[in-house]
DNA sequence: CTCGAAGTACGAAAGTTTTCGTTGACATTA
DNA sequence: TAATGTCAACGAAAACTTTCGTACTTCGAG
């Protein structure tokens, strides 16, 4: 028995290769296969076609895009926002590796990149949005 | 062609399933196979003893815990320190998912987690240490 | 010495992810 | 309209991960 049916349904984690295609879909907006496959072909030790094809096939299946089938060339969009979908690994990494606190995330992810001043200061900017009210 | 011969080698990022066992190494210290089992059929749907034993060869085997062979039952230590694994893991987050700005992540991290004002505070001071020289 | 308990080693199955080759449909153009 | 190029759909192989069953070894009672 298989993880889901057909619709509906929360989407599930990406993999790495498909964070990767995401990647493009956020940068660029709704995009053909062959758009996506060139924007990573860039980047990488390139990946075929129909890597790129399957791989997003199996996502529109997943619900992490949604798929417009009008045209001859289908066009994909990811299904959640960059922001979402970073909450979501996030909060995976959190429960995972980081025993549910933030706080040593945050501290870690400090010390892992070099942090420069204006980041910083950037940083203390949200943590004051945080303390009032906010959300 | 396989990825590591023999010895040295630096450690690979830990699976899900690795990571659970390397989340009980590092609080109890080194241990045995069984202890670790029972540690972690307390918190879980509960594993298999040969499924966490050989989980346990496998990560010996890719050097992300070491083993103490002189007694019979062997015992076992992560090769990392917790604190590194984390760099690691969060190094990877960074690249895959957050364009490599830790700011977008630690922004992400806070609003994952309603964080409480203690923790904001914490934080606060963390990030003075980081200001000044420190590291 | 024999039996059973506690351990490790092996191997293999099942699930998931990643990668492509091949096929057939459709469109463009010569 | 025939050849060429663009695309989606499949299927299947390869690599990894996760899970255990089974077999072999060692040790401590009886």
């Amino acid at each position: 028995m298989r993880k889901r049916a057909a619709a509906a349904a929360a989407t599930p984690r990406p993999t790495d290769a498909e964070l990767e295609i995401l990647n493009v879909l956020w940068q660029r907006g709704a995009s053909t296969v062959r758009d996506v496959h060139q924007a990573i072909t860039q980047t990488r030790p390139a990946m075929g076609y129909t890597t790129v094809l399957k791989l997003m096939q199996i996502m529109a299946e997943k619900n992490l895009v949604r798929r417009d089938e009008s045209q001859r060339a289908h066009v994909y969009e990811a299904q959640l926002a960059r922001e979402e979908t970073q909450q979501q690994l996030i909060g995976h990494l959190l429960e995972r590796a980081f025993e549910g606190s933030a706080t040593k995330l945050v501290m870690q992810a400090l010390s892992a990149k070099q942090t420069s001043a204006e980041e910083l200061t950037t940083i203390r900017e949200m943590l004051d949005e945080f303390e009032r009210g906010d959300k």
